[in-house]
RNA sequence: CGAGGAGUAGCGCAGUUUGGUAGCGCGCUUGGUUCGGGACCAAGAGGUCGUGGGUUCAAAUCCCGUCUCCUCGACCA
C-alpha cells in the first residue's frame, strides 16, 4: 500500500495541477521524450503507434473521398512565401530559414515549410491547364516546422507531424463545399475514432489562416475546460491561385483562376485525446487508436498451465483482429495492473489458476476501473463488444461533460465568470474586431468558433445587436 | 521574448548556506523464494555533478557566460 501511494505520486494530481499531470503522463507512459534541440520531441513507439492508427483511419477516409496522396519538398524558396501578402505576414515570425548549404551561403534562402500552400500552389500551377484537370485533390503526410516561443509535447512543438490536403476547384462554390465536407469528415473522425466530442464552425477574421478567405475549425474541450484547436479547414478563394498562377481554360474557352482550399490535422490530436479522456491514473486511450487494446496479465504465471492458457487466449484475440499484449514479464501482478492502467490500455484480462479451473476470466475496463468475471468461452466476442461499449461510453461521458460546461453570457462579467469556471461561453458578438479584442483583454478568452445556430440577441461586449453567436474559451 | 523555478547514476532526490574522499530511494544485473492491486532475501554494476571559462593548495558547492527543461504571461496547428 505504501508502494502504491508512491506510485500515485508518480504523476501529478489531475485536478489541482493539470499541466504537470499532462507532461508527467506523456513522458512516463513513454509516448514521447524531449529532443536535444529546444522545442523538439521524439515520438516513441507507444506514441507513434497511436499516430499510425490515426493515420490509417484518416487516410482511408480521404481516399474514400477521392483524395490522392503525394509528397512535396521540405524546403521552399523564400520568394514563394512572399507571393501571398497575408500569408507571409502571418508566418514570417515563425519560419526557420536555411541560409547555408554545401559549405556556402545560398543565393536565395530556403524556408523550412511551416505549411505547404505556396509550394503546392506553385506545382498545381504547372499541372492545371484545363477544366478537365479539375478538381485536383492531393494530400501529404509530412512534418512541418514552426518556431514557437513556448512548446509542449504534442500540443506545440517546433517540428510536428501532420497531414495537409490541398484541392483546386473550378468554382468557389465547389471549393467551399469541399472545405465544409472536410470539416464534417474531421468531426466524424473525432467522434467515432477518438471518441472525442468537438465544436465545429467558422473562425472569426482575427483567428483565420493567413491568406484564407474563410477558416473553419474543430475545437475540443480539455479536462481543465480549455479549448484545443484540433483541426482546421480553409477556403482560400483565388488568393493563392492568383499568387501562383493556378489557371485553367474553362469549357467556354476563357482563361480562369482556380479556387483552392486546404485542411489539416496534426499530432496535436494525440494531445487532444490525452487531455480529453485521461484521469487520475493516467491515460485512457480510445479503443480504435489504442496501440494495445487488450493486455493479458497472468496470475501466478509460473504455475503449470497458466501461461499456456494465456497464450491460447492471446491467439484467439489476435485472430479476431485485436491488438493484444501478453505481459509475461517478471513483474508482480499489481505492478502490471498499475503500469498498464497508466498507459491507458482499454481492457485488461486477468487469468490465473482459479479462472482457468472455472473456465472464466476477469475483465477490467479502464474507463470505469471495474472488474467483471466472465466466461472465457466466446472470449473474442466478449472483448470486441466490451471495446465497442467503452468507446461509446468514453464519447458519451466526454460529450456530457462538454455540454454541461457550455454556459451562456450576456455581459463581459458573465463571460469572465464562465471561463474562470472552466467553461466554454456561448455568447452574442456584433462582429467588430474591437469587441473581440476587448474580450481577450478582459477575460483572456478567444473566439473559438462561431455557432451555425445563431440565436444570440446582443453582443456580449458592446450590447449592440449580435451578428454571430460565438463560443468563447481559454485556449491552448 | 518577459517573470519565476530546476539541471548531481536510467528515474526521483539529498548534499551547495559554511569549498576538503560522490550519497539515498527506486530501477538495472545475477541467483533464490514469490505472484488475485507497484513482493522479499543475498550479492553486484553504474556518476569527468548540463556545459564553457574564472577564483583557489582544493569547486557539485563561490563568480561570470551559455544551453536545456518546467510553470505563468505575450505569439501560434
Amino acid at each position: 500500500m505504501a508502494k502504491n501511494e508512491q506510485f500515485v505520486k508518480a504523476i501529478a494530481d489531475i485536478e489541482t495541477d493539470f499541466p504537470q499531470w499532462y507532461t508527467d503522463v506523456v513522458v512516463k507512459t513513454k509516448l514521447v521524450d524531449y529532443g536535444p534541440v529546444k522545442g523538439t520531441m521524439v515520438i516513441r513507439p507507444y506514441g507513434y503507434a497511436i499516430w499510425e492508427n490515426i493515420q490509417r483511419e484518416l487516410d482511408s477516409r480521404f481516399k474514400a473521398n477521392g483524395v490522392e496522396n503525394a509528397y512535396f519538398p521540405l524546403l521552399i524558396p523564400m520568394s514563394f512565401m512572399t507571393k501571398e501578402a497575408e500569408h507571409v505576414e502571418g508566418f514570417a515570425p515563425e519560419v526557420a530559414v536555411v541560409t547555408h548549404a554545401g559549405g556556402e551561403k545560398l543565393e536565395e534562402p530556403l524556408v523550412v515549410r511551416p505549411t505547404s500552400e505556396t509550394i503546392i500552389g506553385h506545382m498545381f500551377g504547372k499541372w492545371v491547364e484545363s477544366w478537365r484537370d479539375l478538381p485536383l485533390r492531393q494530400n501529404q503526410w509530412c512534418n512541418v516546422m514552426r518556431w514557437e516561443k513556448t512548446t509542449r509535447p504534442f500540443l506545440r512543438t517546433s517540428e510536428f507531424l501532420w497531414q495537409e490536403g490541398h484541392s483546386v476547384y473550378a468554382s468557389g462554390e465547389e471549393a467551399e463545399a469541399e472545405t465544409l465536407r472536410m470539416l464534417a469528415l474531421y468531426r466524424e473522425f473525432a467522434e467515432n475514432v477518438l471518441c472525442m466530442p468537438v465544436l465545429t464552425g467558422r473562425k472569426t477574421e482575427k483567428e483565420k489562416f493567413a491568406g484564407a478567405v474563410a477558416t473553419y475549425g474543430m475545437e475540443a474541450m480539455m479536462h481543465d475546460g480549455k479549448s484545443l484547436q484540433s483541426g482546421t479547414t480553409h477556403y482560400m478563394g483565388q488568393n493563392f491561385a492568383k499568387a501562383f498562377n493556378v489557371q485553367f481554360t474553362d469549357k467556354d474557352g476563357a482563361l480562369k483562376y482556380g479556387y483552392t482550399m486546404s485542411y489539416g490535422v496534426s499530432t496535436r490530436l494525440i494531445g487532444a485525446l490525452i487531455m480529453t479522456h485521461g484521469d487520475a491514473r493516467g491515460l485512457v486511450l480510445p479503443p480504435p487508436v489504442a496501440p494495445v487494446q487488450v493486455v493479458i496479465v497472468p496470475i501466478a504465471q509460473k504455475k503449470e498451465g497458466v501461461l499456456e492458457a494465456c497464450h491460447v487466449l492471446e491467439e484467439t484475440l489476435k485472430n479476431a483482429g485485436l491488438r493484444v499484449k501478453l505481459d509475461d514479464s517478471d513483474n508482480s501482478p499489481g505492478w502490471k495492473f498499475n503500469e498498464w492502467e497508466m498507459k491507458g490500455v482499454p481492457l485488461r484480462i486477468e487469468l490465473g489458476p482459479r479462472d482457468i479451473e472455472a473456465g472464466k476470466m476477469l475483465v477490467f475496463r479502464r474507463d470505469t476501473c471495474e472488474k467483471q468475471e466472465v466466461s472465457s468461452e466466446h472470449a473474442a466476442e466478449t472483448v470486441v463488444a466490451e471495446l465497442a461499449a467503452m468507446g461509446n461510453a468514453l464519447f458519451a461521458r466526454a460529450k456530457a461533460r462538454m455540454q454541461s460546461r457550455i454556459v451562456p453570457a450576456n455581459t463581459l462579467d458573465e463571460l469572465l465568470a464562465g471561463v474562470n469556471g472552466g467553461n466554454f461561453v456561448r455568447a452574442g458578438w456584433c462582429g467588430e474586431r474591437a469587441c473581440e479584442d476587448k474580450v481577450k483583454e478582459f477575460a483572456q478568452a478567444t473566439a473559438r468558433v462561431m455557432d451555425d445556430h445563431h440565436d444570440a440577441a446582443t453582443c456580449v461586449c458592446c450590447g449592440k445587436p449580435a451578428r454571430h453567436t460565438v463560443f468563447f474559451a481559454r485556449a491552448y
